[in-house]
DNA sequence: TCTTATTGGGCTAGTGTTAGACCATTGACG
DNA sequence: CGTCAATGGTCTAACACTAGCCCAATAAGA
Protein backbone atom coordinates (compact mmCIF):
# COMPACT_ATOMS: atom_id res chain seq x y z
CA UNK A 1 0.00 0.00 0.00
CA UNK A 2 2.62 2.05 -1.13
CA UNK A 3 2.33 5.84 -2.65
CA UNK A 4 1.92 4.64 -6.01
CA UNK A 5 -0.78 2.45 -5.45
CA UNK A 6 -2.69 5.37 -3.85
CA UNK A 7 -1.60 7.47 -7.31
CA UNK A 8 -3.61 4.90 -9.20
CA UNK A 9 -6.62 5.58 -7.39
CA UNK A 10 -6.51 9.24 -8.04
CA UNK A 11 -4.79 9.58 -11.43
CA UNK A 12 -7.93 7.54 -12.58
CA UNK A 13 -9.10 7.87 -16.37
CA UNK A 14 -10.78 11.62 -16.44
CA UNK A 15 -14.02 10.53 -18.49
CA UNK A 16 -15.88 7.18 -18.17
CA UNK A 17 -16.15 7.02 -22.35
CA UNK A 18 -16.98 9.46 -24.52
CA UNK A 19 -20.08 11.64 -24.03
CA UNK A 20 -22.54 9.61 -25.84
CA UNK A 21 -21.56 6.24 -23.80
CA UNK A 22 -22.10 8.24 -20.60
CA UNK A 23 -25.46 9.15 -21.73
CA UNK A 24 -26.45 5.44 -22.72
CA UNK A 25 -25.38 4.27 -19.38
CA UNK A 26 -27.13 7.40 -17.41
CA UNK A 27 -30.39 7.01 -19.26
CA UNK A 28 -30.24 3.45 -18.25
CA UNK A 29 -29.73 3.95 -14.91
CA UNK A 30 -32.52 5.81 -14.67
CA UNK A 31 -34.95 3.63 -15.96
CA UNK A 32 -33.55 0.24 -14.73
CA UNK A 33 -34.18 2.30 -10.68
CA UNK A 34 -37.47 2.56 -11.66
CA UNK A 35 -36.69 6.47 -11.43
CA UNK A 36 -38.91 7.05 -14.25
CA UNK A 37 -41.81 5.16 -15.09
CA UNK A 38 -43.70 6.89 -17.93
CA UNK A 39 -41.60 8.79 -20.33
CA UNK A 40 -38.19 10.97 -20.58
CA UNK A 41 -38.64 14.57 -19.88
CA UNK A 42 -38.22 16.69 -23.27
CA UNK A 43 -34.99 16.66 -24.73
CA UNK A 44 -34.35 20.11 -24.51
CA UNK A 45 -34.90 20.13 -20.58
CA UNK A 46 -32.90 16.48 -20.78
CA UNK A 47 -30.09 17.71 -22.61
CA UNK A 48 -29.53 20.55 -20.03
CA UNK A 49 -29.88 18.51 -16.72
CA UNK A 50 -27.58 16.54 -18.13
CA UNK A 51 -24.89 19.23 -19.04
CA UNK A 52 -24.60 17.92 -23.16
CA UNK A 53 -25.73 18.64 -26.28
CA UNK A 54 -29.44 17.74 -27.70
CA UNK A 55 -27.54 15.88 -30.73
CA UNK A 56 -25.33 13.50 -28.33
CA UNK A 57 -28.48 13.48 -26.28
CA UNK A 58 -30.72 11.78 -29.30
CA UNK A 59 -27.85 9.76 -30.62
CA UNK A 60 -28.27 8.35 -27.14
CA UNK A 61 -32.00 7.90 -27.13
CA UNK A 62 -31.74 6.36 -30.40
CA UNK A 63 -29.02 3.60 -29.43
CA UNK A 64 -31.81 2.89 -26.05
CA UNK A 65 -34.92 2.87 -28.58
CA UNK A 66 -32.83 0.56 -30.64
CA UNK A 67 -32.33 -1.26 -28.37
CA UNK A 68 -35.81 -1.66 -27.26
CA UNK A 69 -36.02 0.48 -23.97
CA UNK A 70 -37.46 3.26 -25.58
CA UNK A 71 -40.45 4.45 -28.16
CA UNK A 72 -39.98 7.80 -29.20
CA UNK A 73 -43.35 9.55 -30.55
CA UNK A 74 -43.02 13.34 -31.98
CA UNK A 75 -45.10 16.00 -31.80
CA UNK A 76 -46.76 17.93 -28.62
CA UNK A 77 -47.76 15.15 -26.08
CA UNK A 78 -44.76 13.10 -27.40
CA UNK A 79 -41.91 12.18 -26.32
CA UNK A 80 -39.48 9.15 -25.27
CA UNK A 81 -42.00 6.67 -23.63
CA UNK A 82 -40.81 3.30 -21.69
CA UNK A 83 -40.88 0.21 -23.51
CA UNK A 84 -39.49 -1.41 -20.98
CA UNK A 85 -40.58 -3.82 -18.15
CA UNK A 86 -38.20 -4.85 -15.36
CA UNK A 87 -36.91 -8.44 -16.08
CA UNK A 88 -38.76 -11.43 -14.88
CA UNK A 89 -36.18 -13.69 -12.35
CA UNK A 90 -34.43 -16.14 -14.96
CA UNK A 91 -33.12 -18.88 -14.18
CA UNK A 92 -30.23 -19.92 -11.38
CA UNK A 93 -27.45 -20.61 -14.58
CA UNK A 94 -28.36 -16.63 -16.20
CA UNK A 95 -27.83 -15.38 -12.73
CA UNK A 96 -24.73 -17.30 -12.14
CA UNK A 97 -23.74 -16.24 -15.51
CA UNK A 98 -24.29 -12.66 -14.82
CA UNK A 99 -21.65 -13.16 -11.75
CA UNK A 100 -19.57 -14.40 -13.75
CA UNK A 101 -19.23 -12.04 -16.40
CA UNK A 102 -19.43 -9.05 -14.15
CA UNK A 103 -15.97 -10.31 -12.91
CA UNK A 104 -15.04 -11.26 -9.12
CA UNK A 105 -13.10 -8.65 -8.40
CA UNK A 106 -15.94 -6.23 -9.93
CA UNK A 107 -18.43 -7.63 -7.77
CA UNK A 108 -16.49 -8.01 -4.82
CA UNK A 109 -15.63 -4.46 -4.80
CA UNK A 110 -19.26 -3.15 -5.94
CA UNK A 111 -20.70 -4.93 -3.17
CA UNK A 112 -17.73 -3.84 0.07
CA UNK A 113 -18.77 -0.06 -1.47
CA UNK A 114 -22.34 -0.45 -0.99
CA UNK A 115 -22.17 -1.86 2.43
CA UNK A 116 -19.42 1.13 3.28
CA UNK A 117 -21.99 4.00 1.86
CA UNK A 118 -25.71 2.38 2.98
CA UNK A 119 -24.16 1.47 6.61
CA UNK A 120 -22.49 5.04 6.44
CA UNK A 121 -25.98 6.63 5.03
CA UNK A 122 -27.67 4.74 7.99
CA UNK A 123 -25.47 5.70 10.95
CA UNK A 124 -25.72 9.55 9.94
CA UNK A 125 -29.23 9.68 9.25
CA UNK A 126 -29.51 8.03 12.75
CA UNK A 127 -27.41 10.33 14.41
CA UNK A 128 -29.42 13.17 12.72
CA UNK A 129 -32.63 15.06 14.44
CA UNK A 130 -35.44 14.41 11.77
CA UNK A 131 -37.72 16.99 11.13
CA UNK A 132 -41.77 14.89 11.30
CA UNK A 133 -42.11 15.42 7.94
CA UNK A 134 -38.87 13.20 7.03
CA UNK A 135 -39.58 10.64 9.38
CA UNK A 136 -43.02 10.30 7.71
CA UNK A 137 -41.06 10.01 4.39
CA UNK A 138 -39.51 6.91 5.71
CA UNK A 139 -41.90 5.40 7.27
CA UNK A 140 -43.81 5.66 4.08
CA UNK A 141 -41.03 4.58 1.91
CA UNK A 142 -40.96 1.55 4.20
CA UNK A 143 -44.79 1.22 4.28
CA UNK A 144 -44.56 1.37 0.19
CA UNK A 145 -41.78 -1.83 -0.34
CA UNK A 146 -42.81 -3.53 2.38
CA UNK A 147 -46.62 -3.85 0.57
CA UNK A 148 -45.68 -4.02 -2.43
CA UNK A 149 -46.49 -6.44 -5.37
CA UNK A 150 -43.77 -8.57 -7.02
CA UNK A 151 -43.85 -6.49 -10.06
CA UNK A 152 -43.22 -3.23 -8.13
CA UNK A 153 -40.65 -4.65 -5.66
CA UNK A 154 -37.64 -4.09 -6.66
CA UNK A 155 -38.16 -0.78 -7.82
CA UNK A 156 -39.93 0.43 -4.42
CA UNK A 157 -36.86 -0.95 -2.65
CA UNK A 158 -34.59 0.78 -4.62
CA UNK A 159 -36.54 3.95 -3.72
CA UNK A 160 -36.10 3.10 0.32
CA UNK A 161 -32.61 2.34 -0.15
CA UNK A 162 -32.17 5.63 -1.89
CA UNK A 163 -34.48 7.38 1.20
CA UNK A 164 -32.19 6.41 3.74
CA UNK A 165 -29.35 8.74 1.55
CA UNK A 166 -31.57 11.49 0.41
CA UNK A 167 -32.74 11.73 4.30
CA UNK A 168 -29.35 12.53 5.48
CA UNK A 169 -29.39 15.72 2.95
CA UNK A 170 -26.51 15.15 1.20
CA UNK A 171 -26.14 14.73 -2.49
CA UNK A 172 -22.51 13.25 -2.50
CA UNK A 173 -23.94 10.64 0.07
CA UNK A 174 -27.39 9.65 -2.33
CA UNK A 175 -25.34 9.89 -5.37
CA UNK A 176 -23.02 7.13 -3.91
CA UNK A 177 -25.93 5.31 -3.02
CA UNK A 178 -27.05 5.37 -5.90
CA UNK A 179 -24.25 4.59 -7.85
CA UNK A 180 -23.49 1.52 -5.60
CA UNK A 181 -27.26 -0.03 -6.21
CA UNK A 182 -26.44 0.63 -10.02
CA UNK A 183 -23.74 -1.75 -10.09
CA UNK A 184 -25.37 -4.59 -9.09
CA UNK A 185 -29.39 -4.04 -10.72
CA UNK A 186 -28.49 -6.29 -12.94
CA UNK A 187 -27.36 -8.96 -10.75
CA UNK A 188 -30.63 -8.26 -8.42
CA UNK A 189 -33.20 -8.26 -11.17
CA UNK A 190 -31.70 -11.70 -11.89
CA UNK A 191 -32.62 -13.37 -8.51
CA UNK A 192 -36.09 -14.77 -8.48
CA UNK A 193 -38.71 -12.73 -5.64
CA UNK A 194 -39.76 -15.06 -3.22
CA UNK A 195 -42.30 -14.51 -0.82
CA UNK A 196 -39.88 -15.93 1.72
CA UNK A 197 -37.45 -13.43 0.89
CA UNK A 198 -39.69 -10.14 0.89
CA UNK A 199 -40.94 -11.00 4.34
CA UNK A 200 -37.32 -11.37 5.53
CA UNK A 201 -36.35 -7.95 3.83
CA UNK A 202 -39.10 -6.48 5.42
CA UNK A 203 -38.35 -7.46 9.20
CA UNK A 204 -34.85 -6.60 8.46
CA UNK A 205 -35.94 -2.95 6.34
CA UNK A 206 -38.79 -2.40 9.54
CA UNK A 207 -35.16 -2.98 11.87
CA UNK A 208 -33.33 -0.14 10.25
CA UNK A 209 -36.14 2.70 10.04
CA UNK A 210 -36.89 1.78 13.98
CA UNK A 211 -32.82 2.03 14.92
CA UNK A 212 -32.87 5.44 12.99
CA UNK A 213 -36.23 6.42 14.07
CA UNK A 214 -35.23 5.66 17.96
CA UNK A 215 -31.23 7.42 17.07
CA UNK A 216 -29.23 4.54 17.77
CA UNK A 217 -26.48 4.72 14.94
CA UNK A 218 -24.70 1.26 15.88
CA UNK A 219 -28.32 -0.01 15.66
CA UNK A 220 -28.68 1.55 12.72
CA UNK A 221 -25.42 0.54 11.00
CA UNK A 222 -25.41 -3.24 12.20
CA UNK A 223 -29.22 -3.68 10.73
CA UNK A 224 -27.37 -2.46 7.16
CA UNK A 225 -25.05 -4.82 7.67
CA UNK A 226 -26.97 -7.88 8.40
CA UNK A 227 -29.56 -7.04 5.55
CA UNK A 228 -26.95 -6.49 3.09
CA UNK A 229 -24.76 -9.37 4.27
CA UNK A 230 -27.42 -11.95 2.80
CA UNK A 231 -27.38 -10.60 -0.86
CA UNK A 232 -23.41 -10.27 -0.73
CA UNK A 233 -23.42 -13.61 0.23
CA UNK A 234 -26.12 -14.76 -2.00
CA UNK A 235 -24.41 -13.20 -5.33
CA UNK A 236 -20.78 -14.27 -3.78
CA UNK A 237 -22.07 -18.10 -3.83
CA UNK A 238 -22.00 -18.28 -7.39
CA UNK A 239 -18.46 -17.19 -7.73
CA UNK A 240 -17.10 -20.70 -5.62
CA UNK B 1 -38.58 13.18 -1.19
CA UNK B 2 -40.53 12.52 -4.43
CA UNK B 3 -39.27 11.17 -7.83
CA UNK B 4 -38.63 14.20 -8.49
CA UNK B 5 -36.03 15.13 -6.12
CA UNK B 6 -34.39 11.17 -6.72
CA UNK B 7 -34.13 12.14 -10.18
CA UNK B 8 -31.81 15.06 -10.44
CA UNK B 9 -29.52 13.10 -8.42
CA UNK B 10 -29.11 10.66 -11.13
CA UNK B 11 -29.82 13.17 -13.91
CA UNK B 12 -26.57 15.43 -12.76
CA UNK B 13 -24.13 16.72 -15.34
CA UNK B 14 -22.73 13.51 -17.00
CA UNK B 15 -19.08 15.65 -17.26
CA UNK B 16 -18.63 18.04 -14.34
CA UNK B 17 -16.25 20.20 -16.81
CA UNK B 18 -14.47 20.01 -19.72
CA UNK B 19 -11.13 17.90 -20.02
CA UNK B 20 -9.02 20.37 -19.33
CA UNK B 21 -10.62 21.76 -16.09
CA UNK B 22 -11.00 18.01 -15.00
CA UNK B 23 -7.34 17.76 -15.44
CA UNK B 24 -6.34 20.53 -14.08
CA UNK B 25 -8.50 19.76 -10.61
CA UNK B 26 -7.20 16.00 -10.82
CA UNK B 27 -3.99 17.49 -10.77
CA UNK B 28 -4.43 19.71 -8.15
CA UNK B 29 -5.40 16.45 -5.82
CA UNK B 30 -2.74 14.64 -6.45
CA UNK B 31 -0.75 17.62 -5.65
CA UNK B 32 -2.74 18.50 -2.70
CA UNK B 33 -2.90 15.29 -1.19
CA UNK B 34 1.06 14.47 -1.28
CA UNK B 35 0.49 11.75 -3.12
CA UNK B 36 3.25 13.47 -5.54
CA UNK B 37 6.08 14.95 -3.64
CA UNK B 38 9.02 15.49 -6.52
CA UNK B 39 8.00 15.36 -10.02
CA UNK B 40 4.56 14.16 -12.09
CA UNK B 41 5.25 11.39 -14.46
CA UNK B 42 6.24 11.84 -17.74
CA UNK B 43 3.90 13.25 -19.89
CA UNK B 44 2.95 10.47 -21.98
CA UNK B 45 2.31 8.02 -18.84
CA UNK B 46 0.38 10.44 -17.53
CA UNK B 47 -1.95 11.17 -20.14
CA UNK B 48 -2.52 7.50 -20.69
CA UNK B 49 -3.25 7.07 -17.03
CA UNK B 50 -5.84 9.87 -17.33
CA UNK B 51 -7.13 8.90 -20.66
CA UNK B 52 -6.94 12.27 -22.25
CA UNK B 53 -4.48 13.45 -24.93
CA UNK B 54 -0.95 14.73 -24.43
CA UNK B 55 -2.33 18.24 -25.71
CA UNK B 56 -5.22 18.49 -22.92
CA UNK B 57 -2.65 17.29 -20.54
CA UNK B 58 0.37 20.18 -21.54
CA UNK B 59 -2.72 22.31 -21.35
CA UNK B 60 -3.60 21.41 -17.66
CA UNK B 61 -0.07 21.51 -16.79
CA UNK B 62 0.97 24.79 -18.49
CA UNK B 63 -1.89 26.07 -16.43
CA UNK B 64 -0.32 24.86 -13.13
CA UNK B 65 2.85 25.99 -13.84
CA UNK B 66 1.42 29.65 -14.12
CA UNK B 67 -0.27 29.24 -10.85
CA UNK B 68 3.46 28.91 -9.16
CA UNK B 69 2.50 24.54 -8.44
CA UNK B 70 4.75 23.33 -10.78
CA UNK B 71 8.06 24.12 -12.62
CA UNK B 72 9.02 22.47 -16.23
CA UNK B 73 12.28 21.22 -17.36
CA UNK B 74 12.79 20.01 -20.53
CA UNK B 75 15.50 16.79 -22.04
CA UNK B 76 16.50 13.58 -20.13
CA UNK B 77 15.50 13.82 -16.50
CA UNK B 78 13.72 17.04 -17.04
CA UNK B 79 9.76 16.61 -16.17
CA UNK B 80 7.33 18.66 -13.79
CA UNK B 81 8.29 19.40 -10.68
CA UNK B 82 6.39 19.99 -7.70
CA UNK B 83 7.33 23.94 -6.41
CA UNK B 84 4.40 23.89 -3.75
CA UNK B 85 4.69 24.02 -0.33
CA UNK B 86 1.56 22.88 1.46
CA UNK B 87 0.54 26.72 2.78
CA UNK B 88 1.36 27.12 6.54
CA UNK B 89 -1.83 27.85 8.65
CA UNK B 90 -3.68 31.21 8.02
CA UNK B 91 -5.10 33.63 10.31
CA UNK B 92 -8.50 32.41 11.59
CA UNK B 93 -9.93 35.20 9.20
CA UNK B 94 -8.39 33.33 6.17
CA UNK B 95 -10.14 30.42 7.18
CA UNK B 96 -13.44 31.68 8.49
CA UNK B 97 -13.69 33.57 4.58
CA UNK B 98 -12.40 30.10 3.44
CA UNK B 99 -15.30 28.59 4.56
CA UNK B 100 -17.81 30.72 3.94
CA UNK B 101 -16.50 30.69 0.41
CA UNK B 102 -17.18 27.64 -0.18
CA UNK B 103 -21.04 27.34 1.02
CA UNK B 104 -22.77 25.82 3.96
CA UNK B 105 -24.62 23.53 1.72
CA UNK B 106 -21.61 22.07 0.26
CA UNK B 107 -19.36 22.27 3.22
CA UNK B 108 -22.37 19.96 4.87
CA UNK B 109 -22.29 17.97 2.46
CA UNK B 110 -18.95 17.90 2.06
CA UNK B 111 -18.63 16.46 6.47
CA UNK B 112 -21.40 14.77 5.89
CA UNK B 113 -20.45 12.35 2.58
CA UNK B 114 -17.02 12.16 4.43
CA UNK B 115 -18.66 10.82 7.97
CA UNK B 116 -20.41 8.22 5.78
CA UNK B 117 -17.91 6.93 3.47
CA UNK B 118 -15.37 6.90 6.42
CA UNK B 119 -17.63 5.10 8.56
CA UNK B 120 -18.20 2.99 6.15
CA UNK B 121 -14.87 1.50 5.31
CA UNK B 122 -13.35 1.32 9.13
CA UNK B 123 -16.68 -0.84 9.83
CA UNK B 124 -16.07 -3.03 6.61
CA UNK B 125 -12.34 -3.35 7.15
CA UNK B 126 -13.03 -4.42 10.40
CA UNK B 127 -15.35 -6.88 9.50
CA UNK B 128 -12.79 -8.41 7.20
CA UNK B 129 -9.79 -10.85 8.31
CA UNK B 130 -7.07 -8.98 7.67
CA UNK B 131 -3.48 -10.67 6.47
CA UNK B 132 -0.59 -9.88 8.59
CA UNK B 133 1.00 -7.80 5.92
CA UNK B 134 -2.09 -5.07 5.94
CA UNK B 135 -2.10 -5.32 9.33
CA UNK B 136 1.55 -4.11 9.83
CA UNK B 137 0.82 -1.83 6.87
CA UNK B 138 -2.44 -0.08 9.36
CA UNK B 139 0.47 -0.36 12.38
CA UNK B 140 2.88 1.35 10.31
CA UNK B 141 0.79 4.68 8.67
CA UNK B 142 -0.30 5.05 12.36
CA UNK B 143 3.05 4.78 13.29
CA UNK B 144 4.44 7.55 10.70
CA UNK B 145 1.33 10.01 11.39
CA UNK B 146 1.98 10.05 15.23
CA UNK B 147 5.23 10.83 15.12
CA UNK B 148 4.91 13.31 12.38
CA UNK B 149 6.71 16.87 12.49
CA UNK B 150 4.41 19.44 12.08
CA UNK B 151 5.36 20.12 7.96
CA UNK B 152 4.65 16.31 7.37
CA UNK B 153 1.33 16.14 9.41
CA UNK B 154 -1.22 16.37 6.94
CA UNK B 155 0.22 14.45 3.96
CA UNK B 156 0.68 11.73 6.61
CA UNK B 157 -2.77 11.93 8.02
CA UNK B 158 -4.11 11.70 4.52
CA UNK B 159 -2.04 8.91 4.07
CA UNK B 160 -3.59 7.45 7.59
CA UNK B 161 -7.02 7.87 6.53
CA UNK B 162 -6.99 6.68 2.77
CA UNK B 163 -5.27 3.39 4.15
CA UNK B 164 -8.53 2.61 5.75
CA UNK B 165 -10.30 2.25 2.80
CA UNK B 166 -7.14 0.98 0.24
CA UNK B 167 -6.78 -1.94 2.57
CA UNK B 168 -10.71 -2.86 2.43
CA UNK B 169 -9.48 -3.94 -1.06
CA UNK B 170 -12.36 -1.37 -2.99
CA UNK B 171 -11.23 0.87 -5.50
CA UNK B 172 -14.24 2.44 -5.32
CA UNK B 173 -14.89 3.05 -1.60
CA UNK B 174 -11.11 4.92 -1.87
CA UNK B 175 -11.95 7.07 -4.51
CA UNK B 176 -14.84 8.18 -2.32
CA UNK B 177 -12.68 8.75 0.58
CA UNK B 178 -10.34 10.82 -1.41
CA UNK B 179 -12.61 12.43 -2.97
CA UNK B 180 -14.20 13.31 0.42
CA UNK B 181 -11.10 14.24 1.91
CA UNK B 182 -10.03 16.45 -1.03
CA UNK B 183 -13.20 18.32 -0.69
CA UNK B 184 -12.09 19.67 2.56
CA UNK B 185 -8.15 20.03 2.37
CA UNK B 186 -7.85 24.00 1.35
CA UNK B 187 -10.12 23.69 4.80
CA UNK B 188 -8.30 21.46 6.47
CA UNK B 189 -4.95 23.29 5.41
CA UNK B 190 -6.43 26.98 6.80
CA UNK B 191 -6.46 24.94 10.11
CA UNK B 192 -3.50 25.70 12.42
CA UNK B 193 -1.57 22.56 13.32
CA UNK B 194 -1.48 22.85 17.50
CA UNK B 195 0.24 20.04 19.41
CA UNK B 196 -2.59 19.44 21.75
CA UNK B 197 -4.60 18.65 18.71
CA UNK B 198 -1.93 16.42 16.76
CA UNK B 199 -2.01 14.57 20.34
CA UNK B 200 -5.85 14.26 20.73
CA UNK B 201 -5.77 13.45 17.16
CA UNK B 202 -3.02 11.00 18.17
CA UNK B 203 -5.34 8.93 20.58
CA UNK B 204 -8.37 8.74 18.11
CA UNK B 205 -5.89 7.66 15.70
CA UNK B 206 -4.79 4.98 17.38
CA UNK B 207 -8.03 3.74 19.04
CA UNK B 208 -9.41 3.20 15.24
CA UNK B 209 -6.57 1.01 14.76
CA UNK B 210 -7.11 -0.72 17.64
CA UNK B 211 -10.97 -1.42 16.65
CA UNK B 212 -10.45 -2.64 13.31
CA UNK B 213 -7.20 -4.91 14.95
CA UNK B 214 -9.80 -6.35 17.30
CA UNK B 215 -12.35 -6.74 14.42
CA UNK B 216 -14.75 -4.84 16.40
CA UNK B 217 -17.06 -3.17 13.58
CA UNK B 218 -19.38 -1.09 16.21
CA UNK B 219 -16.22 0.10 17.90
CA UNK B 220 -14.17 1.41 14.72
CA UNK B 221 -17.13 2.94 13.49
CA UNK B 222 -17.60 5.14 16.40
CA UNK B 223 -14.04 6.11 16.74
CA UNK B 224 -13.85 7.41 13.42
CA UNK B 225 -16.93 9.31 13.66
CA UNK B 226 -15.63 10.55 16.77
CA UNK B 227 -12.85 11.48 15.61
CA UNK B 228 -13.92 13.46 12.21
CA UNK B 229 -16.93 15.25 14.69
CA UNK B 230 -14.29 17.23 16.12
CA UNK B 231 -13.24 18.24 12.72
CA UNK B 232 -16.61 18.56 11.57
CA UNK B 233 -17.68 20.84 14.79
CA UNK B 234 -14.60 22.86 14.38
CA UNK B 235 -15.03 23.63 10.79
CA UNK B 236 -19.14 24.77 10.99
CA UNK B 237 -18.03 26.53 13.91
CA UNK B 238 -16.81 29.31 11.13
CA UNK B 239 -20.67 29.46 9.84
CA UNK B 240 -22.61 30.94 12.65
C1' DT C 1 33.85 15.39 -25.41
C1' DC C 2 30.36 12.82 -27.84
C1' DT C 3 26.32 9.68 -27.88
C1' DT C 4 22.05 8.66 -26.82
C1' DA C 5 17.91 7.71 -24.26
C1' DT C 6 14.43 10.32 -22.29
C1' DT C 7 11.79 13.97 -21.86
C1' DG C 8 9.06 18.28 -23.08
C1' DG C 9 7.46 21.23 -27.34
C1' DG C 10 4.87 21.72 -31.45
C1' DC C 11 2.17 20.57 -35.63
C1' DT C 12 -1.62 18.51 -38.41
C1' DA C 13 -5.43 15.95 -39.91
C1' DG C 14 -9.46 13.86 -38.32
C1' DT C 15 -13.25 13.05 -35.15
C1' DG C 16 -16.42 14.24 -31.23
C1' DT C 17 -19.29 17.78 -29.26
C1' DT C 18 -21.74 21.96 -28.87
C1' DA C 19 -24.98 25.94 -29.54
C1' DG C 20 -28.40 27.62 -31.98
C1' DA C 21 -31.47 28.04 -35.53
C1' DC C 22 -35.13 26.22 -38.24
C1' DC C 23 -38.38 22.40 -39.89
C1' DA C 24 -41.99 18.67 -39.19
C1' DT C 25 -45.44 16.48 -36.56
C1' DT C 26 -48.92 15.85 -33.30
C1' DG C 27 -53.10 16.24 -30.51
C1' DA C 28 -55.84 19.09 -27.27
C1' DC C 29 -58.87 22.64 -27.41
C1' DG C 30 -61.53 26.54 -28.88
C1' DC D 1 -62.38 21.81 -38.24
C1' DG D 2 -58.65 24.95 -37.80
C1' DT D 3 -55.05 26.82 -34.44
C1' DC D 4 -51.14 26.49 -31.96
C1' DA D 5 -48.06 25.12 -28.36
C1' DA D 6 -45.05 21.51 -27.34
C1' DT D 7 -42.31 18.24 -28.93
C1' DG D 8 -39.03 15.46 -31.88
C1' DG D 9 -36.01 15.92 -36.41
C1' DT D 10 -32.33 18.15 -39.02
C1' DC D 11 -28.69 21.15 -40.38
C1' DT D 12 -24.46 24.10 -39.91
C1' DA D 13 -20.57 26.55 -38.21
C1' DA D 14 -17.51 26.68 -34.54
C1' DC D 15 -14.93 24.65 -30.97
C1' DA D 16 -12.75 20.74 -28.16
C1' DC D 17 -10.20 16.82 -28.15
C1' DT D 18 -7.49 13.09 -29.95
C1' DA D 19 -3.79 10.21 -32.20
C1' DG D 20 0.29 10.24 -34.20
C1' DC D 21 4.24 12.12 -35.75
C1' DC D 22 8.56 14.66 -35.61
C1' DC D 23 11.58 18.29 -33.43
C1' DA D 24 14.39 20.32 -29.48
C1' DA D 25 16.68 20.08 -25.26
C1' DT D 26 19.01 17.89 -21.64
C1' DA D 27 22.21 15.31 -18.75
C1' DA D 28 24.16 10.75 -17.62
C1' DG D 29 27.54 7.83 -19.01
C1' DA D 30 30.84 5.95 -22.38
Amino acid sequence: MDEVSRLVTVLRPVRAGNAFEETVERLLQVIKLGLVTEKLPPERELAAQLGISRVTLREAIRALQDAGYLSVRRGRYGGAFLTYAPPRPRQEDELRRAVVDMGTDDLEDALTFRMAVECGAAQVLATTELTRERRDTLRERLQAVNSANPDDYRRLDTAFHLAIAELTGSALLTASCADARLRITDLLDAIPILQRNIEHAGVQHAAIVAAVLARDPEAARRAVAEHLEGTGALLRGFLA
